[in-house]
RNA sequence: GCCGAGGUGGCGGAAUUGGCAGACGCGUAUGCCUUAGAAGCAUAUAUCUUUUUGAUGUGAGGGUUCAACUCCCUCCCUCGGCACCA
């Protein structure tokens, strides 16, 4: 009998589709929930390194439920977002068309992978019944004062058409096509997120994620603590903040962002060169600003001066865009002596510096030391002076985030509308009928002038107002992408509920979600924004969790022969369709699996296909010929005793590759010995989350019924203890002989058979053994005399 | 510049956390099979050394230890993230 992957992975990919057995089913059993993040449907579909994360989740499902958990296991479409309105202002389909179409295909390949998904909760962010919710959580967020609109300075990617978030702009660029972002000022709704800037902090620690994802959080949330201090500029009080209030004596100047309001009330001699500056400072792009780090740009506010509080000592005030409008006060207290930036801005313009800390260097000293040159202070450290110096002056204990809120409205089509009606006579109301359908049109060309192309429906627009039935407009903004994947995890636990975003029982018993596997690519953009909007759902008490996902995986890139990311454009995309067509599902996974560890980036190998390819025919050929054998010999049911151990312990750490390994070690070892029913049925269960097409058909093809019906095995913790062992003998700590041994072998029956050793007497011959290293079940370890 | 991860054969990578470095796979070589090729099977495969023996070897240098890929110090390189946040 051959392995005919072809007929076999069909069959059983229907059956399990016929007998629905991803389906949650029994709530008396624990609950395990692993979960993906869902994928954006591309017209490409998917390629192999996208399946890589997925099947690892499904591994793990499938383990748990042989283990007896109640899996929850589901599957969704973020689909809203720019790609499909691009193709529909190219092409005129409209994006729902192609969006349906492109699920379908993904689908698809999900299903010719093997993959267990509980297809009954499949969920679709561009579902009317679906983004009801969203809008229904925006109203939630907008009622509780966190969602306002504003005018601000947005960043603005001229390509895209649309206002981004600040976690959208990477090196200056747009996240999603790479064209640079300029500034923009216009009307936008914005998420009050910086008022969770502590609970999001806080929670980190407690969650199991890879380090770099939680320290990219912290470092992106940014919390620091300090001082607000005020110094006095025509006896106006200017704060600025600062965390080194213990080098105060060292400041020699004041800056001033360009956007701080206090410049319009000031008498400046030099006006005029003041507000170009400012002017310019405007219109700089952030890669402009970034490319100016090491070149500080500024200017005196002449016949300004301002007075240290410290010891009223007046010092020159001035505007430079080093400093941020949008970060603290918007002024900074410069001390050139303890600050890289001031340092720099100091020599460029020529300005004073005084040393309060440690003593004077040719570079900024940006540690802490013991203060001089500071009056009463001099002698304290940094840390007692901050206290004493920011109390001396009056100054005020302050926190500042560097998380800024979050830019919430995109001026484009495919996305869900916000909730929102804005009434002549009433203003902001929100709009309780859900969901606001998003209308069908005909021109999807976003406007560019700030405006999405919905605000060209009239009859859609123009609305009564739901308060006072005056004349009134729709929102026309719609949600961003992260809008839909903030909260979608909560939905398929009750996907079909048209009463609550989700029932408050099923959330219990599900929430949170156990494993969570996905690119690292969202540190900053989904897993921020969901784990707020989860935080904000507990507070107004809709669901029971503090944090939504508790184990963090990130699965690590497929990369193309080349060794590049896979993208359509570079053309070297390899389609997981090819290889199930040339290889099977069972070869693709067990391939993606024994690549290298899950988390790294590792480079597509053909051959490494045709190995795994190779590996599997050869187990299918093993099982087969032992299928009437009953019983095998005792030392190879220890074997697969200890396969069983090492595979449970692996799939546990995600070390999936090394779990690969171990089955054809195993291979190896019994592929030409007589094996019965008992090791063949253990190694076909381990086998199972990895290859389960294949072990469905062996078990059947050999007798044992159905394998859906089997516990993941139990190893025998007395079976795999050996009773020989191999001891390292060394002399002087290098190698010179292994002996097989007894299990727990005395040191002086170690001892005695070593020396009796051909290889070892030659060693210890004529020497003088001055100490004896003995491990027991591990070596021994001769020290000579020198 | 700061933060994080990492550096092991020709390649992807193992190594029970201080105890046999190189598991497993790919590739390569030789042989078998074949009219031939492919596939398959067998053997070998860190380097040096004529074989045994032995020596060297986990980015570089130093240290701790009977023993270091593993711990400590100094440095170099690669990848990822952040980047004027006062």
């Amino acid at each position: 009998m051959k392995y005919n992957f072809k007929e076999i992975e069909k069959k059983w990919q229907d059956y399990w589709e016929k007998e629905k057995i991803n389906e949650v089913k029994d709530l008396s059993c624990p609950k395990y929930y692993v979960l993906d993040m869902f994928p954006y449907p591309s017209g490409a579909g998917l390629h192999v390194g996208h399946l890589k994360g997925y099947v690892a989740t499904d591994i793990v499902a499938r383990l748990k439920r042989m283990q007896g958990f109640n899996v929850l296991h589901p599957i969704g479409w973020d689909a809203f977002g720019l790609p499909a309105e691009n193709y529909a202002i190219k092409t005129g389909i409209h994006p729902e068309i192609t969006t349906k179409k492109n699920i379908d295909n993904i689908r698809n390949q999900f299903k010719v992978t093997g993959l267990s998904y509980d297809w009954s909760r499949e969920i679709n962010t561009t579902d009317p019944n679906y983004y009801k919710w969203t809008q229904w959580i925006f109203i939630k967020i907008f009622e509780k004062g966190l969602a306002y609109k504003k005018l601000l300075p947005i960043n603005w990617c001229p390509s895209c058409k649309t206002g981004l978030a600040n976690e959208e702009v990477v090196d200056g660029k747009c996240e999603r096509c790479g064209t640079e972002t300029t500034k923009k000022e216009i009307e936008q709704w914005v998420l009050k997120i910086t008022d969770y800037a502590d609970k999001l902090l806080e929670g980190i620690d407690s969650l199991d994620w890879p380090e770099k994802i939680k320290e990219m959080q912290k470092n992106w949330i940014g919390k620091s603590q300090g001082w607000e201090i005020n110094f006095k500029i025509n006896n106006i009080d200017v704060p600025v903040f600062t965390t080194r209030a213990d080098t105060l004596f060292g400041c020699t100047y004041l800056v001033l962002s360009p956007e701080h309001s206090i410049i319009n009330y000031l008498d400046i001699e030099n006006k005029e060169e003041v507000n170009e500056y400012i002017e310019k400072a405007k219109n700089k792009s952030d890669r402009e600003r970034i490319s100016e780090v090491k070149n500080k740009t500024g200017v005196e506010l002449k016949g300004i001066k301002a007075i240290n509080p410290v010891n009223q000592k007046q010092i020159p005030v001035f505007v430079a865009d080093y400093v941020l409008g949008h970060y603290g006060t918007g002024a900074v207290m410069a001390v050139p002596a303890h600050d890289e930036r001031d340092f720099d801005f100091a020599k460029k313009y020529n300005l004073e510096i005084i040393w309060v800390i440690d003593s004077e260097k040719d570079f900024a000293f940006t540690e802490d030391g013991t203060l001089f040159n500071s009056s009463e202070f001099n002698g304290l450290s940094s840390s007692e002076a901050r206290e004493k110096i920011g109390k001396f002056v009056k100054g005020e204990k302050k926190v500042n985030y560097k998380l800024r809120d979050w830019v919430f409205s995109r001026q484009r089509y495919w996305g869900e509308p916000i909730p929102i009606i804005h009434c002549e006579k009433c203003g902001i109301v929100p709009d309780y009928n859900l969901p606001v359908k998003l209308p069908y049109i005909e021109k999807y060309e976003p406007t560019g002038t700030g405006e999405s192309p919905l605000a060209a429906i009239n009859d859609w627009v123009n609305v009564e107002c739901p308060k006072c039935g005056g004349k009134a407009k729709r929102e026309t903004n719609t949600m961003p992408q992260w809008a839909g994947s903030s909260w979608y995890y909560l939905r398929y636990l009750d996907p079909n509920n048209d009463k609550e975003l989700v029932n408050k029982e099923k959330e219990k018993v599900f929430m949170p979600v156990d494993l969570y596997v996905g690119g690292a690519e969202h540190a900053v953009l989904h897993l921020l924004y969901s784990r707020f909007w989860h935080k904000f759902l507990f507070d107004s008490g809709y669901i029971s969790t503090k944090e939504p996902f508790l184990k963090l995986r990130n699965v690590g890139l497929i990369l193309a022969n080349d060794g590049q990311k896979m993208s359509k454009s570079k053309g070297n995309v390899i389609s997981p369709d090819e290889i199930i067509e040339q290889f099977g599902a069972d070869t693709l996974r067990v391939y993606e699996m024994f690549m290298g560890p899950f988390e790294q980036a590792i480079v597509w190998n053909e051959q490494g296909v045709k190995g795994i390819n190779k590996f599997l025919n050869r187990f299918w050929d093993f099982v087969v010929k032992n299928k009437d054998n009953k019983e095998s010999s005792k030392e190879l049911i220890a074997e697969v005793n200890r396969l069983n151990k090492k595979v449970s312990e692996d799939i546990e750490k995600m070390k999936f590759n090394t779990s690969v390994a171990f089955f054809m070690e195993f291979l190896n070892l019994v592929e030409n010995e007589k094996v019965g029913s008992d090791v063949l049925k253990m190694f076909l269960l381990l086998m199972f989350p990895f290859a389960p097409h294949m072990c469905s058909e062996l078990w059947e093809i050999n007798g044992y019924g159905n394998i859906l019906n089997e516990e993941w095995p139990k190893y025998d913790k007395e079976l795999i203890k050996k009773d020989k062992i191999e001891i390292v003998i060394q002399v002087d700590g290098k190698v010179r002989d292994r002996l097989e041994m007894d299990v727990d072998s005395s040191e002086e029956k170690v001892k005695e058979v070593s020396q009796e050793s051909e290889r070892i007497k030659k060693w210890l011959q004529g020497k003088e053994v001055t100490r004896v290293l003995f491990i027991p079940n591990k070596l021994i370890n001769f020290i000579l005399k020198k």
